[in-house]
DNA sequence: CAATTTATTTATACCCAGTACATTTATGAT
DNA sequence: ATCATAAATGTACTGGGTATAAATAAATTG
């Protein structure tokens, strides 16, 4: 399948991912605004040219392995079972993903340092909002494409819309129960009961589209 | 009711207002991100520093009238009639605006600018969405309030973000649609009709919650 | 293997938003 | 007229991000 890569590649990849390792790290000691690219740039003993080659912006390096979690939703969507309603599938991925303990759904002390890191900085809390956006505009055009429609359907945007809004919530409040009582079981049935509550009351607002019923044709 | 405010105070708020008239122009004429805080000073005539003192960030020259907006929506969370379930009483509200043709809620040329250039820059989409998380926060509150619920429930944080994101997408379908029919009635339409399916649908999902049920008691 | 091309790293110099701090200037109060 | 206060301003700085070009290392070709 995947051929191992020439040297040059190896490299970059190396210098990639000590860069993320090190800020990783540093952010995680001093919270994102406390520490500057030169510190990283220093620490990763690379150039600051290399950082920003890597790592368009700083939140790039906090935000590395977002790029993945997007594709696991973008992907339930695309290959769901066609007697399934997208939105049903998707509530059923959100059960499934924290049955799993993906990394981006999970309630434990890391995670909890991750969120909290990203509640005391603006720049991230930023970040996260448009990385939020993106992801509803993409999976908009996934919800679409999944039931034949143009890419700009309204309905599709509507149920990415909500979806995500209410995902983020459920995400929100499980994590604030997971701090109060250090349950990660509680937390997500939290976090399940939430998305559950709200998957319902979105399939019923689009109960005559596409998107909260099943395909009739198959 | 409202005394004549001494010299100091109006010197201070006519600086505010030069500064933000020639800000929006300069913005409007040549794109958010292609005008410098410098050009601005200097084309209101003030330094640097003053423009820093009025707004603390760029973008808030921009988004100036934002407070008002806010107002309006929490008001109508707090001032609602009590036989009226709270998220049906921001359904009407969405009527009443656009039948009232608010400025913030308004499908025309001048409008329509507006929201192309948020389109065009980045920091002003970041800010559009903070704004919005914040609105989310304080209609959360707001709802929470209005009901004699804790400030932190559930329920209203979930009907506040979802009815933020609908009207979100309610708002930027129907300019979309302003901006290929050039009709204003059917931008308003398209706006309404989005807003109730969804409002429905948010209605269901917290019909057995105080949000989207009328008071036993009242 | 030597020569050449190509990708990566790096240094230098710059732009711009935003902050800290000190100073001046205008206004209000005594 | 004097004093206190608030607004406007100047100077100097921090830090993220960009443009450009030079240096270095790896792949490719003859």
């Amino acid at each position: 399948m995947s051929t191992l890569p020439d040297r040059r590649t190896r490299k970059r990849l190396a210098t990639r991912q000590r860069i993320s390792d090190v800020a990783t790290r540093l952010f995680f000691e001093r919270g994102f605004d406390h520490v500057t690219v030169d510190e990283i740039a220093d620490a990763a003993d690379v150039g600051r040219m290399t950082v920003f080659n890597h790592f368009p912006r700083k939140e790039d390096m906090f935000f590395d392995q977002d790029p993945e979690a997007r594709q696991v939703v973008l992907d339930a969507a695309r290959n769901r079972d066609p007697h399934v309603a997208p939105i049903v599938a998707l509530r059923l991925l959100a059960h499934r993903l924290v049955a799993e303990e993906r990394p981006y759904i999970r309630f434990g002390d890391e995670s909890s340092h991750f969120v909290e890191t990203i509640a005391a900085s603006d720049a991230l809390k930023a970040r996260a909002r448009a990385i939020r956006d993106e992801m509803v505009n993409s999976l908009a055009h996934a919800l679409a494409a999944s039931v034949d429609q143009p890419a700009d359907d309204i309905d599709a945007h509507l149920a990415a819309s909500l979806l995500l809004a209410a995902w983020t919530v459920a995400f929100a409040q499980a994590h604030q129960d997971f701090r109060k009582n250090g349950a990660a079981k509680l937390a997500k049935e939290k976090f399940l009961s939430i998305v559950d509550k709200a998957s319902t009351g979105i399939e019923t607002a689009l109960r005559d589209t596409l998107y909260g019923a099943i395909d009739r044709d198959s």
